[in-house]
Parts: structure tokens; C-alpha cells; sequence
RNA sequence: GCCGCGUUCGUCUAGUCGGCCUAGGACGUAAGAUUUUCAUUCUUAAAAUCGCGGGUUCGAAUCCCGCACGCGGUACCA
């Protein structure tokens, strides 16, 4: 059996990091399967459409490099992948419900489903159209055909609802959690068939699983309850012998405390839960995103693959290569997980330290020029080799290695207090001298100015060395500080000392 | 309320049909080593009486029952 697999989110805004591991993980086991990847929208609610959302969706799982094989964007032998490019195909399932047996016209106006629920409520109940009350409500069931035939000759707006059998065990076989059985009595009659002439989820998931011949469904756990809906919709047709299998992924959750992952944990706790920055059409705010954050395709793909799933070994970074290789459906976790905001950084640090030095002087160069710096690039790729390591987002870049491009114009006043001691402008004017004397290579200034000098005079090396490194970059962070030198050149260099000693100047103490 | 799912170090988790678990790894934390500084790297440490209570068994994190807590669902939303 050709396993073939479907993301279908619906275009309401940007795309959840929760659905986007739902997509990961159908993606990497469509792959290993050598299956196929789907991309259809569900966009049967109208009412909640967003412009840019599908485009948004789409980009976004582009940049994390989920591939799909068929989609609303590409096309393919199924389609159309749109729902609401679909709308005329669905009213017919509907009626073969109801002429089944399975469904039935319903023609309760909002309003009085409101009522209803209201007058359960004060009761302290909770209305529910089922087979208990939907005799009580106005429906093909409740009333006398020849009214029902008016009423849709009439045009009268109506519903399908699906008539779940009074009193049967329904089992659903999870992929993840084994079998989990519901009672038809406690499920209600779900409509199918809206008003509008739209297929509710329900429906046009089953018709098209059905129709795209999807063979695992992977969708997150809040589908689970009503999965014996799903389940009894492919008996109804008659499509159960080829009812996809099922497997409901478990909830990504907040840092702190419990519930679902939302945005506004995202911009409270610092960090983004959507792939990419969205700007909302409608309020204009604006959301982050992992990408504008300077996140790592892989480091967040890799980062999700390990939330809710592990390859049973203890290896954690593993490129999309070797996911897809070592995915498994059994190795899911049941629970929920929350997100980790240090562990997110770690796997960006690790992905940033496999970027070529080359690729890190194409980012250095960016922010050179948002600095108005040209550089010439052997410089820069240096500079990059050497600040790689140290960093673990590319916008610390500049921060952390401006010094190697323009001199600094303050000295950090801590790093002063510390580290430049008495007599230290004597010291600062003695290294200009060796820089000056001594052939600028680095071994010769190496041995001339750290052996001769510092410990020839029984120098402390890390005030000395820390106060030139005060001097040359402004604090007492950085690479090797004779590498610096090398590469700053002599002139530089000495200017920079020469500056340091006049600002700063003599300190008692 | 009702229904369903879940519950192992602070966090992500290993644990697949009971014994090799005096519960392993990673992130984070702490200490130390290396380094002229910072970062990196390395070493070590602390950290879960396996939600609680009962069973079953020679033996349970692993099986059964009850309870608690958390989450999800309970829309003409997906």
C-alpha cells in the first residue's frame, strides 16, 4: 500500500510551531516511506479566512524544508487541494448520508440552539443534540416528511447532522495510544453540512482522506475526541476497510506552568512560536518569528523532531537526513511537552557552529553594510572564523566583533577599575615601543612583549594583556588578543593605544 | 458537569510484552581544568522514594484497581 500523508491546516492566521512539528513529522515519515506529502487547506469556516495565511503556510514550511509532493501550491492527481475548491463536491456525501440512514436535515435556527443551551444551563446541564433531544428539535427526524419537504422547498436554510446510533462501542485504533473506545451515547449529533452550503471539518476531512487516498492520518490530539466521529463516517460510507490509521500526536505546551502553547507566551517569555514573523492583516501587530530571529532551518526542524519523539538511542542532533532514516511512529511520547527555551538556543548554537566561515562572513557582511563598512572579504571571513564559536545567533555578530572594523570610542569603566592599575600607561606606551621595534610577526611580538617583557619583568600578564585588550577593543572580551593585533595591523594598532592612554590616562590606586 | 488522553531529575526524555534501574542521556545549574580575557572545549557534581494509595508477583517505573492533578474535547471552528 502506497502510504500517502496530509498536513491540512486551516488558512486562519500564521502557522503554529505546534503545527508546524505536526507537518514535520508527517513529512519525515511520508519520506521514509517513500510515500507521498500532501498540502490541502481547510478552509470550509469563511468566516475565519485569512488573507496570507495559506501563502504564510507555505513559506514558512519552504524555509524549514518540508517538501510537499502534492498541494495547493503545485497541484497534483488530487485535486483541487483547496476545500472551498471543492464545495461542490461535498453536498452530494451529505445526501447520501441522509439517504443511508446516517444523517438528517436539521433546520434549528442558531438562535434557538442558543436558547436550548442557555435553558440546559440553568439547569446546570449541558445541552447536547443527540439522540436523547434531537426528537425535542426541528429536524427531518422530529417532523412529518411532508414538513420537511416544505420547509427545503421553501429554501429554508438547514443543516445535516450525522445520526449517531444510540448505543454502540466505538473503538478507534491509535497508532500511539492503542485502542480508545467511546460510547455513542455520549457523542453528540455533529454537523456535517452547513447552512452555507460548506462541509464542516468532519465531513470534508473524511471525503477527502477518502477521495486523496490517505493512508495515516497524523494530526494533533485534539482531534482525538472525535475521531470516533471520523471512524463511523468511513463505516457510514462504507469506506472502512480503507479508513486511514490514525495517530494523535501529543500537545506542545507552555514554558511554565501548563496549556496549550499560544502567542502571548511567545512575546512574554522571549521567544517566537511561529516560523516565521507575521504581521496581522487586520490589527497590524506583529508577531516573531524564528526565522527573523535568526533561527537555523535545521536547528528548529531538529529542535521539534526531538519534542514528542526520539530516535531510542541518545544521539539528539540529526540532520533532516537522518530523521527521516531513523523516524518512527512507536518512539512518539503520549504526553504533552513543553517548550524549552534553553535547549532551543543549544541546538541553534550546535547547527551555528556547522556553518562555514564563509557563510558566517555572508552574514558579518549584511550587518557591515547596514554599519555603512566595506570590508575586504578575506578580512571578513576571518573575522568570522574567528568569532563563530562565540556566538550563537547571527545579530550578535556585530556586537561582538565591531572592534575589528571601527575603534572603539568608550572603555568599559568596570573593565577600568579592574584591570588598569597604576603605572599601566607606562606599560601601554612600552608596547607601542615593541610594536614599533620589534618585527610586527606574530611570534616575534609574541616573544618580545608576553616572554621578554611581562614575564621578564615579572609583570602580572592579565592586567597587562587584559589593559591592551581594554585599550584595543574597548572591553576585555574577544579572540587571542596577538591575532587581533596581526590583524588590525600595526598603524591601527598603536593609534588605538595611544588613544586609550590619552582618555584614559594615568590612574592612582 | 460529562467524555477522552496523560503523569519518570527544574525542562526534554530513555525505560517497548516485570528482573541487567542502587532509574540512563541531553539542556540548564554548580564546581574544577584549559585560556592573557570572553567564549569554546573537557572533567566532575547535585538533581526524579518513577503523581498518591492499594493490589498481583519471589520480584513493578513497567501489569490491575481506585484516587488526585494536568491537559484536550464538549460550536452551523478547525
Amino acid at each position: 500500500m502506497q502510504v500517502r500523508v496530509r498536513f491540512a491546516p486551516s488558512p486562519t492566521g500564521p502557522l503554529h510551531i505546534g503545527g508546524v512539528r505536526t507537518a514535520l513529522y508527517n513529512y519525515l515519515f511520508a519520506r521514509q516511506q517513500g510515500g507521498k506529502m500532501i498540502l490541502r487547506i481547510e478552509d470550509t469556516d469563511q468566516t475565519r479566512f485569512v488573507p496570507g495565511a495559506e501563502q504564510y503556510i507555505i513559506e514558512a514550511l519552504t524555509w524549514l524544508g518540508i517538501e510537499f509532493d502534492e498541494g495547493v501550491h503545485i497541484g497534483g492527481p488530487f485535486g483541487p487541494y483547496r476545500q472551498s475548491d471543492r464545495k461542490p463536491l461535498y453536498r452530494q456525501y451529505a445526501e447520501q448520508l441522509i439517504n443511508d440512514g446516517w444523517a438528517y436535515y436539521a433546520f434549528d435556527k442558531p438562535e434557538a440552539l442558543d436558547a436550548k443551551r442557555k435553558e440546559y444551563e440553568a439547569q446546570k446541564k449541558t445541552f447536547q443534540y443527540d439522540c436523547t433531544t434531537r426528537i425535542d428539535m426541528e429536524n427531518s427526524i422530529s417532523l412529518p416528511a411532508q414538513e420537511v419537504n416544505r420547509r427545503l422547498d421553501a429554501g429554508e436554510p438547514y443543516v445535516v447532522r450525522f445520526k449517531f446510533p444510540e448505543n454502540i462501542d466505538i473503538t478507534v485504533h491509535d497508532l500511539i495510544r492503542g485502542d480508545v473506545t467511546m460510547n455513542s451515547r455520549l457523542l453528540d449529533d455533529k454537523v456535517l453540512f452547513k447552512s452555507d452550503g460548506m462541509p464542516t471539518y468532519h465531513l470534508a476531512n473524511i471525503v477527502d482522506d477518502h477521495l486523496m487516498e490517505i493512508s495515516h492520518v497524523i494530526r494533533g490530539e485534539e482531534w482525538l475526541p472525535s475521531a470516533p466521529l471520523h471512524v463511523m463516517l468511513y463505516r457510514a460510507f462504507g469506506w472502512e476497510d480503507t479508513m486511514p490509521q490514525f495517530a494523535h500526536l501529543p500537545l506542545l505546551l507552555k514554558p511554565e506552568g501548563n496549556g496549550k502553547l499560544s502567542k502571548r507566551d511567545g512575546d512574554r517569555l522571549g521567544f517566537p512560536v511561529f516560523p516565521l514573523e507575521w504581521h496581522d492583516p487586520k490589527s497590524g501587530e506583529i508577531s516573531s518569528g524564528y526565522r527573523e530571529q535568526g533561527y537555523l532551518p535545521q536547528a528548529v526542524v531538529n529542535m521539534l523532531a526531538l519534542m514528542g519523539w526520539n530516535p531510542g538511542t541518545e544521539q539528539e542532533i540529526m540532520s533532516m537526513e537522518e530523521l527521516i532514516k531513523l523516524f518512527n511512529i512507536g518512539h512518539i511520547s503520549k504526553n504533552g511537552a513543553k517548550f524549552n527555551l534553553d535547549k532551543a538556543k543549544w541546538f541553534q548554537h550546535e547547527y551555528f557552529q556547522q556553518l562555514s566561515d564563509e557563510q558566517v562572513a555572508d552574514m558579518l557582511e549584511k550587518q557591515l553594510t547596514e554599519h555603512g563598512i566595506t570590508a575586504d572579504r578575506t578580512y571578513v571571513v576571518k573575522v568570522a572564523a574567528l568569532m563563530k564559536e562565540r556566538i550563537t545567533f547571527p545579530k550578535e555578530l556585530w556586537d561582538t566583533c565591531s572592534y575589528f572594523f571601527v575603534a572603539p570610542t568608550e572603555y568599559d569603566p568596570a573593565a577600568i577599575k579592574k584591570r588598569w592599575k597604576a603605572g599601566m600607561t607606562t606599560h601601554m606606551a612600552k608596547v607601542i615601543e615593541i610594536l614599533d621595534t620589534v618585527p610586527f610577526e606574530y611570534d616575534a611580538i609574541h616573544q618580545a612583549l608576553l616572554e621578554d617583557y611581562i614575564k621578564g619583568n615579572e609583570l602580572n600578564m592579565g592586567s597587562v594583556m587584559n589593559s591592551l585588550r581594554l585599550a584595543v577593543v574597548g572591553k576585555t572580551v574577544g579572540p587571542d588578543m596577538l591575532t587581533l593585533v596581526m590583524m588590525l595591523g600595526k598603524s591601527e594598532t598603536i593609534n588605538r593605544i595611544q588613544r586609550a592612554i590619552n582618555t584614559i590616562g594615568e590612574i592612582e590606586n
